[in-house]
DNA sequence: TTAATTCTGGAACAAACAGTCAAGAAAGGA
DNA sequence: TCCTTTCTTGACTGTTTGTTCCAGAATTAA
């Protein structure tokens, strides 16, 4: 066995991130992933087992990631709207990169359980965050109460998903920046 | 040369639009295409020339007849809003279906210019028409003037990618209907 | 009917694919 | 130094891919 050292792996995932996010799962090839992660063919099949699993691998990292951001931006205001708006803002700035768990939501919808887990579970950890920070907003009157918190937190995970696809398919930073901002006042009280 | 003729032409065309809509270009096989169009190799080849021309031409076909979809619900109501409510309702009664559209933007991006001009036209017509219907909106009182036509209409085209995502993700058709009506309130006035 | 056309099925092709094997270079510890 | 582990390299395998070729069945036109 040749696995390469913890210190690489991560970074050779990222790299294969880079790739999958940009081409798909099927638009990928080895040939692509190893020259892209700089590692011979035998290490990568070593060390994360096949193609799938670099795959299904990328994509949990990419959505820990992703997460995690979104959470960091939601807790970083003291109002929590603010927070809210930081959050999109930050999908408005970055939405030039596309977005891997967009792609892999799209290219295998629910055919994959596997990958249905680690979405599920990405879903889960920011719609915990997500709630609260809602919450908070509707106490402080800046979010509408007719919506219930869950309707609240899907609409503004669709409308991110919305807003990446608009940029994908050409969509200019004004624009983005004018759909996260109509996102916005779909939850302003009136 | 075996060209089908015309009339089986277009019902194989739908029939691998199916396909694509659900694998997408990559993850699908010319011998899915030709199990599901129900005819045989050479006949494919001869009719579409190759699997890329067959799927730009059913992406053309998949746009064309969806943007016709959402004109129609757009003009089929005395009021402008109505319309505009009508487009969402279909797109989210129907959102249990893959979108090609959808599907071949985040598949290919920007990357293939001859795909994204089938886009560019589909929007093109779809956004002549909404224009109208917004303005109607706005005149009549019932979409906010604070946002321009344009960013209205990107707002809309925007939402019904993250409901058609969201499907595909998993969400139930409440949820959907939720999203729907989430966004309408985004563009009543205050 | 006969003849031409249209379509099908199977075989074949080169290229690309995912994944494996084995030999050796590089690095590390004794 | 030698030995072991870690990694790279390139060649290799078997499968699948898109595409073409060809012989014959089915359909259509005369």
């Amino acid at each position: 066995m040749a696995r390469i050292k913890e210190f690489d792996r991560d970074k050779a995932l990222d790299l294969a991130m880079g790739v999958f996010r940009e081409h798909g799962f099927d638009g990928t090839s080895t040939e692509m992933l190893v020259k892209a992660m700089k590692i011979g063919r035998q290490s990568l099949y070593d060390t994360f087992g096949d193609k799938w699993a670099l795959y299904r691998l990328a994509v949990e990292r990419y959505a820990t990631a992703e997460t995690e951001a979104h959470i960091r931006e939601l807790r970083g205001s003291e109002r929590a709207i603010e927070g809210i708006s930081a959050m999109m803002d930050r999908v408005v700035a970055e939405a030039d990169r596309a977005c891997l768990g967009v792609n892999s939501i799209c290219e295998f919808g629910q055919s994959r359980p596997d990958l249905t887990e680690v979405h599920l579970a990405a879903d889960h950890r920011l719609r915990h965050a997500a709630r609260e920070c809602v919450r908070q907003a509707q106490d402080a009157g800046d979010v509408d109460r007719s919506a219930s918190e869950d309707a609240v937190i899907d609409f503004l995970i669709a409308s991110i998903a919305g807003i990446r696809i608009a940029a994908r398919g050409g969509a200019g930073q004004e624009a983005l920046q004018s759909l996260g901002r109509l996102a916005l006042r779909a939850l302003m009280p009136r």
